[in-house]
DNA sequence: CAAGCCGTGTAATCGGTGCTTACATTCACA
DNA sequence: TGTGAATGTAAGCACCGATTACACGGCTTG
């Protein structure tokens, strides 16, 4: 595949470089200071800027200033380098998600599961490529990052936790619990590539509708679970 | 990239390429009976060997035994063809639809909404990569194609007129029907691409669960936003 | 029936891609 | 200070999408 053809920007180089180890920068050292990582931030950029699939080897390598080769020293595969882009935005979808948690009321976890829940649209939909990338398998192997899984069992783990504590403080209607854990990251995943995948113009939801339909969903959800007068807990 | 790298099968080749004009098809007629069909066809079973990725149009021309640039008279592009495809794969996931609707209750709405749901489900875990064919764009552009945007019209106007008739009969509560509707599809949609991106692993369900784990989120969703008593219908 | 247009196939070619191998350079450590 | 390991370059393979010039032959038309 062209992989969309880019026509390539390549920069005008003009790269320092680094300060080179002892003198002389020197225009261009024969060994990169840490082409790993200028490697992953291209590919980073690169799905940023037209998605997973506009990643290619060669073009991490031109923008890295470096020969198309070199990054096979550092990844074994293509799949490789997408791997490690793949564990950078998960690495930050959860910074996110913990930056929103840190903020919400300690003492109330329906209300910190909601939370979580918008933490993660917002994120989403802020940052569509990445989140695919780090949703989709086929674009790269989740079995393959260590990292990804770790993580990810984490948000998993959490998610599950406030959940059990909605549920042992009485806030929660009599629904079985994993029912609920799994209907409610179908709502969120799902809503969130809804969004990614351009449905919502055809289910007519407009551009501008999007933030307040997400709270919309949000709050139906959690109120279709929650207690209800009426209801005993258990 | 290598497109998963096949091994290409290739023909024993034996082109005579013979004038056999007018009789017997005999060995090779220089054209081809019905090519832009037989593309179509092997590319929609290269998308349910291996993904859409796996689709290439010379692995297409190979399977249709003609040469790597034929294809290009009846598509313009890799994408064209696969365009074709999903709109194949378009075709047989509304017919699936269609024949479940007509097994469901034509007096109750409510449960034809289920029942319409449920299908949606069956059809995507049972052909998991036509229906990321047809669902995520990036793949191909569904604007580039009138029959799947109408079709998909169509079934989202029939999924929200269910609702209608379901509020009419009072068998909904209060909640805005908007809302119900998208996240109806949110939690739809989600729970399929779960399945296909490989997600229930780690959120605790288990490959034989899933089944029972779809009715369940169905059901638990339509108890949501069902008519309870104590509630008036609007 | 013959002529020839034109749709549809082939062959050759271009640039882009992932990936490998052989070689060159430099760093870091003994 | 010398040397091996790490890391870059150069060249090249096979595959891909896409384009072009040319070959075939079914079809209409005179």
């Amino acid at each position: 595949m062209p992989r969309t053809a880019k026509p390539s920007p390549r920069r005008p180089a003009a790269k320092p470089r680094r300060p080179a180890a002892r003198r002389a920068p020197a225009e261009k050292p024969y060994h990169h200071g840490d082409l790993r990582r200028v490697l992953v931030d291209a590919a980073f950029d690169l799905v940023g800027e037209a998605g997973a699939g506009a990643v290619s080897v060669r073009e991490a390598a031109r923008r890295a200033g470096v020969s198309p080769g070199a990054p096979f020293r550092h990844f074994q595969s293509r799949d490789a380098l997408l791997a490690a882009v793949a564990e950078e935005a998960q690495r930050r979808f959860r910074a996110e998600i913990d930056k929103a948690l840190a903020k919400a009321p300690a003492d109330d976890p329906l209300k910190r599961f909601r939370c979580l829940g918008r933490a993660y649209l917002d994120w989403a939909m802020r940052n569509p490529t990445h989140f695919e990338v780090i949703s989709s398998r086929r674009l790269f192997d989740h079995g393959k990052s260590a990292a990804v899984t770790r993580d990810n069992n984490e948000v998993v783990g959490l998610t599950e936790s406030l959940l059990k504590d909605a549920h042992a403080r009485g806030q929660l209607g009599p629904s079985d619990l994993k029912q609920v854990l799994i209907g409610a990251r179908a709502l969120v995943y799902g809503f969130a590539r809804m969004a990614i995948d351009g449905h919502f113009p055809r289910w007519g939801v407009a551009e501008g509708e999007v933030d307040r339909m997400a709270d919309a969903v949000l709050d139906l959800f959690i109120s279709g679970i929650a207690r209800r007068p009426g209801h005993t807990s258990a």
